[in-house]
DNA sequence: CACTCTTTTTGAACACGTTCAAATATTACT
DNA sequence: AGTAATATTTGAACGTGTTCAAAAAGAGTG
């Protein structure tokens, strides 16, 4: 069994790898930061970096778990004085763009060795899980204290994260300058999104929507 | 300058190449597909491939070629004798899940080569741009001879390939058996969807689906 | 044929992510 | 303290995609 200090130790060590790769991730991007740099840079041997993060992906999942927990308090903040749904969800958007900005440069990179189903980092997969409840977790905060018909209302959180799943991908495209564009998306798409949920009570509307819950219940997992 | 018959032979190279690996990526998969087994295959070295193909990237374009000529082709034919949108939709979205199956277990693997920005393969890129128009142009035809209210009838192509694009990206997450879950999303949206474009007239509905789409045009390029 | 110039082909080389058996350090137990 | 078990570290090795200078083949011209 594991002792106090050693588990200190090891602990130490892991956190060293974590935060070189970080940093030279921050500072060099995807491609460039190679696993001898990062363990070069950590100052232990390429070997022993695989013996903490069985692969660059794993890493790459760090970097995705801290740009959540910055989003999220981010986002938890900006939703103290923010009411009604579209300037909620507005914020919390934002909030997340702004803890990607740093790596957008090399998004590109992180979004191809993010989407393989078998990828560590893919958003959708069990080993993300915990993140992705995190995530989604904001969202829930989002909808918090907003009216939201019933029927609607468990299902909205996750379908906002799904939606800013699409924004992500969205902004690993936009080459405009500062990401305007994706800004723009946001700023616009959130007043929408919101109207539509007003909307849903109507009776237009409403078996549209139910049928399209229906189906993603049917359809998932 | 080229003669016509050197054309020819270099052409015919690039052609053995190409049926190489489109061969190999079929029956052994994409990452068990190396540069060396399709020089291997085709009979020429190494560096030969590269001539014709700047990255293996490129081979997997000419693949996504195949597959959407024959996703044309089978939902041309199917197209025949369907009427409404709902249906044509459908025949559509399976004639490509379709041309697809073959490369099912693999395909985590091309859509991680494929999204990234810099890729010669995203399906968003300029090196793609053919390939991307014909792929709308299914769409195009889907939308021929049915009812869409006017303001909406330029856009539906390629709303509807974006829509593609998602149940492709659907797809390769689904592990259920004949991806079985995918053919019920369809059978499920494409339904859905015509119903959304026949409600689009309402005064309720029709502003939601312009600011939509202005949105859209203000973010887009 | 002899000569240039271009197109095509080659195989060695590079850097990368990853694996692994062996060496070393640390802990657990007597 | 001494010994067996375990946790950690190491560096060499493998196979990969890609690059490149040089060789070979071909075409055009006198």
């Amino acid at each position: 069994m594991n002792d106090n200090r050693l588990e200190r130790k090891s602990d130490q060590t892991k956190a060293l790898v974590r935060q070189s790769a970080l940093g030279l991730f921050r500072s060099q991007g995807y491609a460039k930061t190679t696993m001898r740099a990062i363990a070069e840079e950590a100052g232990v041997s390429l070997g022993s970096t695989y013996y903490y993060f069985a692969s660059k992906d794993e890493l790459v999942l760090e970097l995705y778990r801290e740009s959540v927990t910055e989003q999220r308090a981010a986002a938890s903040a900006a939703l103290q004085d923010k009411s009604g749904l579209g300037e909620r969800l507005k914020a919390a958007l934002h909030a997340g763009v702004d803890a990607m900005t740093p790596y957008h440069a090399f998004g590109g990179a992180f979004v191809g060795s993010a989407l393989p189903p078998q990828s560590a980092v893919n958003p959708f997969g069990p080993a993300s899980a915990g993140v992705r409840e995190d995530a989604i977790g904001i969202f829930r905060n989002v909808v918090e204290g907003t009216k939201v018909p019933a029927f609607l209302r468990a299902q909205l959180p996750e379908l906002l994260w799904l939606g800013y799943m699409g924004v992500v991908l969205f902004w690993v495209y936009d080459h405009s300058e500062d990401q305007r564009r994706t800004r723009a998306l946001i700023d616009g798409a959130a007043p929408l999104i919101a109207k539509l949920v007003g909307l849903s009570r109507l009776p237009v509307v409403k078996p549209l929507i139910e049928e399209a819950l229906a189906l993603k219940a049917r359809v998932q997992g």
